[in-house]
RNA sequence: GCGGACGUGGCGGAAUGGCAGACGCGCCAGACUUAGAAUCUGGUAUCUUCCGAUGUGCUGGUUCAAGUCCAGUCGUCCGCACCA
């Protein structure tokens, strides 16, 4: 067969028979399939791209012959870094360069024969897109969900911009590897934190790989503890409280410190005159310190003292007040008591400092960090640690000193990015009435096409005067637009509920179509959006359900992560180190239903691996198989007979097998066993004639695998219509019923010897007919048959002694 | 340190607690062919005195029965990490 020409042939039949279309009419039967769009960089899809979309386009046209009507779209996430990293590099602006890769990358997906719906394309640095990004931006600003503050983030010195806690790793920024530094400045943050109890407890309701929602549940990082308010000691600012967190409310008789994370608002204040020069020194060497260097000293904690002391809430004792980097200012209350005994960190600080070590719990050497018996407590002594906490935050409540406290790890999400290929953010900045969100008639603020991208001192749209400059729409004054753009993150947090209505004009989504059509029944997509898309987008529907835009709690009802492909060399795919794999190559010379199947074959789906096109041919080989098969069958000449009821279990073996694999994305099973198939109606091929209907099932089966290679087949098969429009075969359970079947005899649970039986046989029978077997017999011999086990159509075992 | 995976032939990978290694690659042999390619058929875990024995990282345990469950251990990978 002619695979260019054949595959060419169908994607444009597919075009004129809106094979690919979805159904609006008919949303009873709707089932949303969707896999992550991608950004569309410069170079080309490599072949992991093909092996995210060609094995889901199988999911979904397996579904399509199921009889649902399949909504499978795509698009682009095309605001980002790259493509202004680019332009600075090479004069190309983002929105040509851009356009030019969408285009490239359309070209590449649509030769790989998906059935999407490209009537719902979604290109996310279009205004037609990003006008409804703001409007949303807008709806959360008026709910109280979006903020601004001076704030220390998270700045990568190499992207020249703010990034949010999800997009440092290690230290480092998440796409360019940089330095993050932590910097001061003027952000705007999404309060994700309101959410962070719904979003924790909704995992339990959604079909999510368990280390997906571990990570979220690490990430979100809910902690059960204490507040506890340490009152100040010097007589000047005697009503000043340092409030702080713990976990360990049970070790409170063992504080013999406390210590502020040196960004403390209260350090300036309770700092006595002969300190301030060593902590202004502290403070300035601990800013200046990298992520990674914090990370690097975490052996050697350093700190100083303050010079004033609060008094201990039960014993009144005097309590010396530390700062020390070690404390971090970002969680809890960004102040801890330092219990030596009982934290390892306390530990090695106080060892450092010489300071207090008072034992509070019985147990093992100190440090001594495990739960156990309170000791030197007053009234608390002999209580297990767990009943301490909760006595002791009973009385602190009582006294007024503070009470349980829950905290989490996640933080509000920074989304002010100081670049220009990302949505405007609709605000203006007045002098006389501060920041004024825009109307939603002013939307789309659009962003200009002519802006200096050598400009990096501050964010390049600042520097365009007929951008920047703008009346307020308040009260009519000078006014500035704000400068930064929004993480493209945001970008992507909503994408999946503007699909279904993407050519509304007016709203971002028709309200009532949207909580038909969502949630997204399968959504398909790297393990790396763990703890940001996936995260982002779960925020963004229940923020927008209490808004009161939808009506449901969670964006993805059922979610699969695909394997990495990595390099030929087991590495990563990277341009630096040259392993990249490009698909074309492999389309060019074996077509795209080799190279799809062989991806859905060659690997386990959820796993990955390193890339090896050494078993490319063997499906080439397969498919010719099946061609040589089929077009036997086409010029046999009828006997009469029947199909063999051998081969009818094995057709709806494999018929169920193929059904329940794609379902479960084991794609490489599911075509093992139609090679199974296979193989077995070539054992009939003398008697071509009877296997007429079977290879109308097998072409069926394999449909999804190799459209179009089997659309060929299907018209060669004398067939009019598309074989889309056909159904999956299903499994006629009642030929799966054998009359007889072999099984293991087992004698004190090892195989001697097989042996047939009829299926409807009792246990006794099969005793029986066991013990007639040679092997078995001449065990048995002066042996006592203690116990016997059948399993059925499996195996029989003698327990002899 | 915390959390989550994973460990099976020469290779990719299969196995609701019930015959380990499906399917394929590679390799070997046979058929067809002048020959090769292609194709078709068969074989292919290890050891073996050909009777069998041993085999799913390692050590134990539960069970009539363990790759699968449990405990421990070693190794690899991923995520988070001074989170109080």
């Amino acid at each position: 067969m002619n695979h260019k020409q054949i595959e060419k042939k169908w994607q444009n039949k597919w075009l004129k028979l809106k094979n690919d279309k979805f159904d609006k009419k008919n949303l009873s039967q709707k089932y949303y399939v969707l896999e992550m769009f991608s950004y569309p960089s410069g170079a080309n899809l490599h072949i992991g791209h093909t092996y995210n979309f060609a094995p889901s386009d199988t999911f979904a046209r397996h579904k399509k012959m199921q009889g649902y009507n399949v909504f499978q779209p795509m698009g682009f996430d095309s605001f980002g870094l790259p493509a202004e990293n680019y332009a600075i590099k090479t004069g190309i602006h983002p929105k040509d360069s851009i356009n030019s890769n969408i285009t490239k990358m359309q070209e590449q997906l649509k030769a790989l024969g998906c059935m999407y719906d490209w009537d719902y394309e979604i290109v996310t640095s279009d205004p037609s897109y990003y006008k409804f990004t703001q409007e949303i931006f807008l709806h959360f600003y008026k709910k109280g969900l979006v903020y601004q503050k001076d704030a220390p983030v998270n700045f990568c010195t190499s992207c020249n911009t703010a990034i949010a806690n999800e997009q440092v790793k290690d230290g480092a920024c998440e796409r360019c590897d940089s330095v993050v530094i932590k910097k001061n400045m003027r952000q705007w943050f999404f309060k994700i934190t309101d959410y962070a109890e719904e979003l924790l407890s909704g995992l339990d309701t959604i079909d999510w790989p368990e280390k997906t929602k571990a990570m979220q549940r690490n990430w979100i990082g809910k902690s059960i503890g204490c507040e506890i308010g340490f009152n100040i000691d010097i007589k000047s600012n005697k009503d000043q409280t340092i409030k702080i967190f713990t976990t360990r409310a049970d070790t409170l008789f063992g504080v013999s410190y406390i210590v502020l994370a040196p960004e403390h608002p209260l350090v300036d204040i309770i700092t006595t005159q002969d300190k301030i020069k060593q902590v202004k020194e502290y403070k300035g060497s601990t800013a200046k310190l990298s992520d990674i260097e914090r990370q690097e000293n975490k052996g050697d904690k350093t700190g100083v003292f303050v010079g004033s002391y609060c008094i201990h809430p039960f014993t009144n004792e005097k309590i010396p007040i530390y700062i020390a980097d070690y404390c971090l200012y970002s969680y809890g209350t960004g102040a801890v008591m330092g219990v030596p005994a009982h934290d390892k960190r306390d530990y090695d600080f106080a060892k450092k400092y010489d300071l207090n070590i008072k034992k509070v719990i019985e147990g093992g050497e100190l440090p001594f960090v495990d739960d156990g018996i309170l000791i030197n407590s007053n009234e608390f002594d002999g209580l297990g640690s767990d009943a301490a906490r909760t006595k002791i935050a009973e009385l602190l409540k009582k006294d007024g000193f503070g009470g349980q406290k829950i905290n989490y790890r996640l933080r509000d999400w920074s989304i002010s990015r100081q670049r220009y290929w990302g949505c405007p953010i609709p605000i203006v900045h007045c002098d006389k009435c501060g920041a004024v969100p825009l109307k939603n008639k002013d939307l789309p603020v659009e962003l200009p096409y002519d802006v200096d991208l050598k400009q990096r001192a501050n964010s390049p749209l600042s520097y365009h005067n007929n951008f920047i400059n703008i009346e307020c729409p308040k009260c009519g004054g000078a006014a500035k637009r704000d400068a930064d753009t929004l993480d493209t993150f945001v970008c992507s947090s909503w994408y999946f509920l503007r699909y279904p209505d993407v050519n509304n004009k007016k709203k971002a989504f028709n309200s009532e179509l949207i909580n038909q059509m969502l949630p997204v029944d399968k959504y398909i997509g790297g393990a790396e959006h763990a703890c940001m898309h996936l995260l982002y987008a779960r925020f963004f529907t229940k923020a927008m359900r209490d808004i009161g835009l939808i009506n449901f709690n969670e964006p993805f009802k059922s979610l699969v992560h695909q394997g990495l492909i990595l390099g030929p060399d087991g590495e990563k795919m990277s341009k630096s180190k040259g392993n990249i794999v490009n698909p074309d190559k492999y389309i060019d010379e074996y077509g795209a239903d080799v190279l799809r199947m062989y991806l859905c074959f060659a690997f386990s789906y959820i796993e990955g691996g390193p890339w090896n096109d050494e078993g490319i041919k063997s499906i080439a080989k397969f498919l010719d198989r099946v061609e040589r098969l089929v077009d036997m069958v086409i010029s046999a000449s009828p006997s009469g007979d029947t199909l063999s009821s051998e081969l009818e279990y094995t057709l709806n073996y494999t018929i169920k097998n193929a059904n329940k694999d794609i379902e479960n994305f084991s794609f490489n099973t599911a075509i093992a066993r139609i090679m199974e198939l296979v193989n077995a109606m070539y054992k009939f091929n003398d008697k071509l004639d009877t296997l007429r209907d079977t290879t109308f099932n097998l072409v069926k089966l394999l449909a999804p695998f190799a459209p179009h290679f089997c659309e060929e087949l299907w018209k060669r098969l004398g067939h009019k219509t598309s074989i889309f429009n056909e159904k999956y075969p299903v499994c006629d359970e009642s030929k799966l019923v054998l009359a007889q079947v072999e099984i293991a005899v087992q004698v004190n649970s090892k195989i001697i010897s097989k042996i047939m039986i009829g299926t409807d046989w009792d246990n006794t029978k099969i005793e029986e007919a066991a013990k007639l077997d040679e092997k078995v017999t001449a065990l048995l011999v002066g042996k006592q048959i203690k116990k016997v086990i059948v399993v059925k159509d499996r195996l029989i075992n003698l327990i002899i002694g």
